[in-house]
RNA sequence: CGGGGCGUAGCACAGCCUGGUAGUGCGCACGGUUUGGGACCGUGAGGCCGCAAGUUCGAAUCUUGCCGCCCCGACCA
């Protein structure tokens, strides 16, 4: 029988962990901290790095490739921006490696660099010294670059997908004329980001702005989305930096203006990352393990030969042909599994593990009645259909099967949001998990306590929010609107 | 960096307390019987028992040191 799965309710991070691994998707590397990303995962990521890249083309965006290496006084020269990341970086001192004599290889004391190298845990610094070389004047602005790359971030504790101390992400570094415009492109990113979690992931996400403490480290704003975990924590998904002339000054930056007077352009810098990853297996997959949405999914449909003899898997096949071919040219995406090391039953338990859409089951009754069994990995539901207009139906299926995952996750966010107003209420909501919106008298300082007292932070403060005038659920004091609390990954 | 756990076949683990030829299950290879929700029988391959030193006639097992990984906390996308 089946190893089951941990289930979600009695182990979350062992599930979580467990999902991961059976579903193929990653593994644990023999370097600290580091994933290997496996095929069937990578092509997931492969999946959301185009359907990303295209909205940044669409947007006006184009890619560039800048240096993994970071000279430490680069990262120096904005103040803020290095005492964020200072310690978490990992530092190249040496360029050379020697014998040791005794079979082994040391570093050659004789090769140290003059200045140390970062390994980049984010590129403004690189980006906006060689930004120097490309603006000059208006005309050469905006400037829409973005980088698709590794970087690393030496974080103490790690978890697959969610927080490795090496991750693929893309970062976008623009800048801009005015101040206006480039908050207008802050926006228009986040926007972008919610529009790709929620359409092509099928999970919800509140979009709004980072209080002060919660602020990338060298912006003046910072935006993101915010999305809600089924164990009823939050994970930001997803963030967009309004950073002012904070870079631009810091490598000294200027164009000539319409009116030829020297200004500092304004900057944005925007990214998400494999942790969108964990965000996909964590929003959606269930006790039977990963549930992928189908426009993300390596292939969208299985079909599964169920045959005793070779002669009638080669029937089976001769039918089979033509539907993968149809379904080929109607874009949708096939694997037929004809391998004969597992049986049926292995294969349909193996393809609900990994998340796959739409299964197919063709049998010999199958065959002689003209019909198919459709199973669909989100509802674990079946039935028998006529093989004619099958794609179709499968089409029209896919479509039904991301929108019904969206609405589950939707519906699952509003039951585990709720509005707050006490301080005593909010010790206890905090516990159960979810999204809390309560009010906020705007300090750092109640900020600071909640967080100590109870580990929930600001998520952020939610763009839609409306203007409610209330009182600050742990001070009292008078606030203007409510803000979105969790506690989070 | 603290606290806990674990390193034995590709994977999951037993054996260690009480030293004496390294085992079980899954997977893998081959043959056969099977096949509509993780089949079964038979045969076989596969091990520096994390690394190093020590104790001993003899160490997976005892001692010391080191390394690594996972989980829980403090920091973070």
């Amino acid at each position: 029988m089946a190893k089951a799965l941990p289930k979600r309710s009695e182990n979350y991070s062992e599930w979580y962990n467990e999902i991961v691994k059976r579903a193929d998707l990653a593994e644990n590397s023999a370097v600290r901290g580091c994933m290997v990303i496996k095929p069937y995962g990578f092509a997931i990521w492969e999946k959301m790095q185009r359907a990303l890249d295209d909205m940044f083309k669409a947007t006006g965006h184009q890619n560039a490739y800048f240096p993994l290496f970071v000279p430490k006084s680069f990262l120096e020269k904005e103040e803020e921006h290095a005492e964020g990341f200072a310690k978490e970086c990992a530092v190249v001192t040496h360029y050379r490696l020697k014998t040791d004599g005794k079979g082994g290889l040391m570093v050659d004391p004789n090769a140290k660099l003059d200045e140390e190298l970062i390994i980049r845990p984010t590129s403004e610094t690189v980006i906006w010294n060689a930004y120097k070389g490309w603006i000059q004047s208006w005309r050469d602005l905006p400037l829409l670059i973005n980088q698709w790359c590794n970087i690393v971030r030496w974080e103490m504790r790690t978890r697959i997908f969610l927080r490795t101390a090496e991750f693929l992400w893309q970062e976008g570094h623009t800048a801009h004329a005015t101040e206006q415009e480039a908050v207008e492109e802050t926006e228009r990113m986040l926007g972008v980001y919610a529009d790709f979690v929620e359409n092509w992931m099928a999970l919800p996400v509140i979009q709004g702005v980072k209080t002060p403490g919660e602020r990338f480290a060298g912006a003046v704003e910072t935006y993101c989305i915010e999305g809600l975990m089924q164990d009823g924590k939050a994970l930001q998904c997803g963030t967009s930096h309004f950073l002012g002339q904070n870079f631009s000054k810091s490598f000294d930056v200027q164009f000539v203006n319409k009116e030829n007077q020297l200004e500092y352009p304004w900057a944005t810098s925007w990214g998400v990352s494999t942790r969108l990853m964990g965000a996909l297996i964590m929003g959606h997959s269930d006790d039977n393990g990963l549930v992928l949405p189908p426009k993300l999914a390596p292939f969208q449909v299985v079909i599964v030969p169920i045959h005793k003899s070779p002669e009638d898997l080669a029937k089976i096949s001769e039918k089979v042909d033509p539907i993968i071919n149809e379904l080929k040219a109607a874009g949708v995406s096939v694997k037929y599994d004809d391998n004969d090391n597992q049986r049926s039953g292995w294969k349909f338990a193996e393809y609900e593990l990994r998340g796959v859409p739409i299964r197919l089951g063709l049998g010999m009754r199958d065959l002689e009645a003209g019909t198919v069994e459709v199973a669909r990995r989100d509802t674990l539901s079946k039935e028998s259909r006529p093989i004619d207009g099958i794609v179709d139906h499968i089409k029209i299926l896919l479509g039904e099967i991301q929108q019904n995952i969206y609405n589950k996750a939707m519906a699952f966010r509003e039951a585990n949001t709720f509005p707050v107003d006490t301080w005593d209420g909010f010790k206890e909501q905090i516990e159960k998990g979810g999204f809390i919106l309560a009010h906020w008298d705007g300090t750092a300082e109640t900020e600071e306590k909640i967080k100590n007292e109870t580990k929930a932070t600001i998520r952020c403060i939610p763009l839609n929010s409306i203007e409610e005038s209330g009182t600050c659920v742990y001070s009292g004091k008078e606030s203007a609107k409510r803000v979105l609390f969790a506690r989070a990954y």
